[in-house]
RNA sequence: GCGUCUGUAGCUCAGUGGAUAGAGUGUUCGACUCCGACUCGAAAGGCCGUGGGUUCGAAUCCCGCCAGACGCACCA
């Protein structure tokens, strides 16, 4: 699926262009036009022309971006065409570049030592780049290959009971980036919340409340408590085994009803959820459900059935399998001997009933990388059981968050609260704005978009998959590659629009932006649809964090470098649409890590 | 033991099979009468874990080994 739409991108923008060209036989839009620049598409067309016996789409996806500016814009290596044409490629390339007909997009051709480096027209694409991001605004970057497609991206999912710490951040701003990314790809998202409200776990409370708690001490201490008694538990467990017998029975009974089991489980429920929420406000992420595991409570049995009827469920030792041997797996457990659920079975139940209510396209699932075979095993049985449309969930993993080297673990107390987290960043944003800035309107508005910008940012800013030691020096840390660093160059911007006071206009003469700093900051804000795309297609928000942090520094230089609001009202207006159309970009990135993008700070 | 993932500058990390491997941070040295210095520039810093293989070409693909993380049936 990956490669497939990988190897749609050219595809359809040729197709679209082609389309712009040809509708109604009149001759293209040009605003339409410009708002699909595609540079290596461009060079693409050139040169299927004179290369015989490879389509478009292959040139195109032969081209490269040189590692250095000094050698062109695209670059065509020739050492596979070489095979082709049993040509030496450094021949190649200077047969190509003495027969190849340039338009005046197109400043030069140079064959260097195998390669055929296109050096762009300077003024034109820095017109067309600039031109596409003014006219689309905050779509800038988006497209609509989503249309009509539904997207489920089931992300956060805490568990009831246990507090929000900072390993719980991974998923919901992954997730909440995905959402983000998909929803600005065209597609229609559906983001859930699979509380984690469901299971055993709840038996043990309820064995430690019994045991060691009391209404007044859960009243007073909330969470806290509650997570204070669990731990209890897993401590006199180690002693006493027999508590596990205990906790697994209270479960039973809350699957069966028992009202005082439901009763309890509901208060619990309450509690934490009021906690969650908070979090989540201080975030300022929402999601379209929460469904949680509860949900499921009441349409497993007809999914047991099925499994039963489709003769996948097999009794061993007691328990109801799916045997998984043959697929090198261990089983997929779906009923314990007790009769009861577990997290399998319930992730099985919620795909089919997500798939029947939402039609989804992809089921996204963002959890630890801890958890890929149990995924890895019920996909397997969703595939078993005969729906074809098992390809279509993807689990999505994130490294590990450690603590001073140990891994957080809920049942041994060694956790950091998310929420003391985000408010220390928060209270240390305000400092430093009561300091820089101090007569800054709203300020505890800016100081929270900022602090949890720093947070989230920095859990977003490596790949997915690497495993994170929380430090608080380094959370805290708004120097250098930070989200900080990215929302004050986007205020930066702002504050020089704010001070020219004037309308941005299209009518401004490109060729005056002349120097290396403005062509480089132009060049990377045309890269930014295809880093949203990238993004998409690998799952992989912190391709969209790492550009930030690119265009950041690109503006920085320009802004450094260069005056902006100088006399000459040419060279003024000319950069004024370069600082504009930066803030367009900056702001549509931040927006799709979940950042917020305020114009003063 | 088996499986999955990770290993790149002192530290934290980027790096589509292609040209001289890049940022930030830390260290050293610089730049503010100037649009917001939470800024910018320069220097130093690399057997890309290791040994093979494939290829015109490997940090990138394949195999072995080493190190670490995470899994491997009644938790989620």
């Amino acid at each position: 699926m990956v490669f497939y739409l990988f190897f749609l991108t050219p595809l359809f923008n040729f197709v679209t262009i082609w389309y712009y060209k040809h509708k109604n036989g009149k001759k293209i839009n040009k605003k339409e036009y410009f708002t699909m620049i595609d540079i290596k598409q461009k060079v693409a067309d050139i040169l299927s022309e004179k290369i015989e016996g490879l389509s478009t789409e292959e040139i195109y996806e032969l081209l490269e971006y040189p590692p250095n500016p000094d050698m062109g814009d695209v670059a065509l290596p020739c050492f596979k065409l070489s095979r082709i044409f049993r040509k030496s490629p450094v021949q190649i390339a200077e047969d190509l570049m003495n027969n190849i007909q340039l338009p005046d997009s197109i400043e030069k051709a140079e064959a260097v030592s195998g390669y055929l480096n296109f050096f762009l027209n300077k003024s034109i694409f820095i017109r067309e780049v600039l031109e596409t991001i003014i006219n689309k605004g905050d779509k800038y970057g988006s497209r609509d290959i989503g249309k009509g497609k539904n997207i489920v991206i089931d992300y956060s999912s805490p568990n009831i009971a246990k507090p929000f710490h900072i390993g719980h951040l991974r998923s919901t701003v992954i997730g909440n980036s995905l959402y983000k990314i998909f929803e600005f790809m065209g597609y229609n998202c559906i983001g859930i919340n699979y509380l984690g409200d469901w299971g055993t776990q709840f038996g043990k409370l309820i064995v430690a409340y019994k045991k060691w708690g009391s209404k007044e001490a859960v009243e007073n201490g909330q969470i806290k408590e509650l997570m204070s008694l669990y731990v209890k538990f897993h401590k006199e467990a180690e002693e006493n085994p027999a508590l596990e017998d205990e906790a697994r029975a209270w479960f039973v009974k809350m699957e069966k009803g028992d009202e005082e089991a439901l009763s309890l489980w509901r208060w619990f429920k309450d509690i934490s959820l009021k906690e969650f929420n908070r979090v989540y406000e201080i975030l300022g992420i929402t999601f379209d459900s929460y469904a949680g595991e509860s949900f499921y409570e009441d349409k497993m049995q007809p999914v047991i059935e099925e499994l039963k009827e489709k003769g996948l469920l097999k009794e061993s030792e007691g328990a109801q399998i799916v045997d998984l041997e043959e697929y090198d797996m261990p089983p997929c457990m779906i009923l314990k001997k007790d009769g009861s659920t577990l997290y399998a079975t319930r992730d099985i139940t919620a795909a089919i009933y997500r798939k029947k209510t939402y039609d989804f396209e992809k089921c996204i699932y963002v959890t630890g990388v801890s958890q890929s075979l149990h995924f890895k095993q019920w996909f397997k049985v969703i595939e078993l059981m005969g729906y074809d449309w098992a390809d279509q969930l993807i689990h999505v993993p994130f490294g590990t968050v450690s603590l001073g080297g140990e891994k957080m673990a809920t049942r041994e107390g060694k956790v950091v609260l998310l929420e003391d987290i985000l408010n220390k960043a928060i209270e240390k944003t305000r400092a430093i704005i009561e300091e820089k800035s101090p007569h800054l309107e709203n300020k505890d508005e800016i100081a929270r978009q900022m602090g949890v910008g720093a947070v989230v940012f920095s859990d977003l800013y490596s790949n997915r998959i690497k495993d994170v030691s929380f430090s608080w020096d380094e959370i805290l840390n708004f120097d250098g590659e930070t989200g900080p660093y990215v929302q004050y160059t986007h205020a930066r911007a702002c504050s020089v629009l704010r001070k020219a006071d004037e309308e941005v206009s299209l009518d401004f003469d490109s060729s005056i932006l002349s120097s290396k700093e403005e062509y480089q900051l132009a060049k990377t804000l045309y890269l930014f649809p295809e880093k949203v795309y990238t993004a998409m297609e690998e799952l992989e928000p912190s391709i969209i964090t790492r550009y930030l942090v690119d265009l950041a520094q690109d503006f920085n230089r320009f802004y450094h470098e260069h005056s902006i609001l100088v006399e000459d009202q040419a060279l003024r207006n000319a950069r004024l649409a370069l600082v504009q159309a930066t803030k367009i970009t900056l702001a549509n990135g931040l927006r799709l890590i979940g950042l917020s993008a305020p114009e003063q700070v």
